[in-house]
DNA sequence: ACCCCGATCGTA
DNA sequence: ACGATCGGGGTT
């Protein structure tokens, strides 16, 4: 089933941590994800909406469960799902996926997913919990993950807010036994 | 108008 | 370890 409003609304770190085996549809590409990041609130250095509501991160203090998509490096993009309330602006980042349909690929780094998806700025501020093109579906897996610190950050380096799968089966380029 | 920076990636 | 590459955001 796709994953509703209710889902999105929650605690971020809940979101990340529950988003570990669900599986993102986009442009017929279907993975599992095995790899998320919170960004949450104002508090947090890292999070590009510490700094206050601006054109870019408005959308991180919008609705829960809409894509925010940004542009990194000149050359990358990342993909984030919009979390928790209403003005507190929070969302996801999805670091890794591999694919549930050949060629079976690992893809780790959100660059490279927004690359093979077709994600960039033109899917910014989609409601992923309406769309037909991109949204996430539970297919009933329950995955074993770890947390570590953030990657690629020169600030809020202490927090235990990236999540990633143990399962040595959803980290190779091979097909799974599920 | 100008300057600095970056939630990355591929090459060395 | 390092450079590519360009939009966002702050400052002049």
């Amino acid at each position: 089933m796709i994953l509703n409003r209710a889902f999105f609304l929650q605690d971020t770190n809940t979101v990340s941590t529950n988003l570990i085996g669900k599986v993102i549809c986009c442009n017929n590409f279907q993975g599992i994800i095995t790899e998320t990041e919170s960004y949450i609130g104002m508090n947090d250095p890292a999070c590009h909406a510490a700094k206050g509501i601006t054109k870019r991160t408005k959308i991180m203090f919008g609705l829960a469960g809409f894509s925010y998509v940004f542009l990194i490096y000149g050359k990358y993009h990342c993909f984030n799902i919009v979390t928790e309330a209403l003005n507190f602006p929070a969302a996801t980042l999805i670091r890794g996926i591999k694919l549930i349909h050949p060629p079976y690929t690992y893809i780790n780094g959100p660059g490279k997913i927004c690359r093979l998806l077709g994600i960039d700025l033109t899917y910014n501020a989609i409601d992923i919990t309406l769309s037909n093109t991109l949204y996430i579906k539970d297919i009933g897996y329950q995955l074993p993950y770890r947390s570590t610190p953030r990657i690629g950050l020169s600030k809020g380096l202490d927090k235990m807010w990236r999540y990633i799968i143990t399962d040595k089966d959803f980290s190779t380029t091979t097909p799974f036994s599920y």
